[in-house]
DNA sequence: AGTCCATTTGCGTATTTAGCCAAATACGCT
DNA sequence: AGCGTATTTGGCTAAATACGCAAATGGACT
């Protein structure tokens, strides 16, 4: 295997890796319709602030959201909301159906 | 939040970590175009046998891959093809440019 | 029963990840 | 400068994950 082709596996596994957590898809859902502060996303999350706060920065180094200050507190918001687009088919794995839903016509 | 909701954001957790290594990701690439025995999965990972095997382990039991044996050989295939739909999201992640090629007319 | 082949599992170790508390930082306001 | 609010970071512990080796399993064939 290519040193160039175990570095895209790489890639791409840390960006399915940082949505591997119950609570930062909490956080994604979230924000699926604009971007929210850290207070409101903790509220989002049942967990202490400091560990939301890390795991913004797990989705933030993965390139899934940017983060900007403004006055005394930081707004998150989702970088790709083409994310959302995963569920459908998330859903079908989830229900080992073999379903694709609406995404079938892309493949 | 209700245990439903934790239900589901677990249940999709599970499937996103799945897909959290590179070494099952070029397992599901060897994958996208048919069924494969373990050992040619094998020939496609660069890691012992055993650990191949606990690759497709996690992948099964996320119902991301399905096996059925034959002869003496272990077949695996996708068990969801609309996955490979996720790559152009995630490659617009990798790039951080925001942007979702084929994907942004599903949002 | 015995052998070969393909795959999985038991087990020990090393690494990574998640979580909380407490301390630090950053900003706005007085 | 000093205070209050919002967020991040240090440090620790517990739990989960990854890995290879060696042993076990299961099927096919003699």
């Amino acid at each position: 295997m290519s040193a160039d082709r175990k570095q895209l596996l790489e890639a791409r596994a840390d960006v399915f890796k940082a949505l591997g957590h119950p609570s930062r898809l909490a956080i994604v859902d979230a924000l699926a319709d604009g971007e929210r502060c850290v207070c409101e996303l903790n509220e989002a999350v049942d967990a202490d602030l400091s560990t939301v706060s890390r795991h913004l920065a797990v989705l933030r180094n993965a390139g899934i959201l940017s983060s900007e200050k403004r006055g005394n507190q930081v707004f998150y918001r989702l970088e790709c909301p083409c994310i959302m687009s995963f569920y459908g088919c998330v859903e079908s794995v989830i229900n080992g159906t073999g379903r694709t839903f609406e995404l079938e016509r892309l493949s």
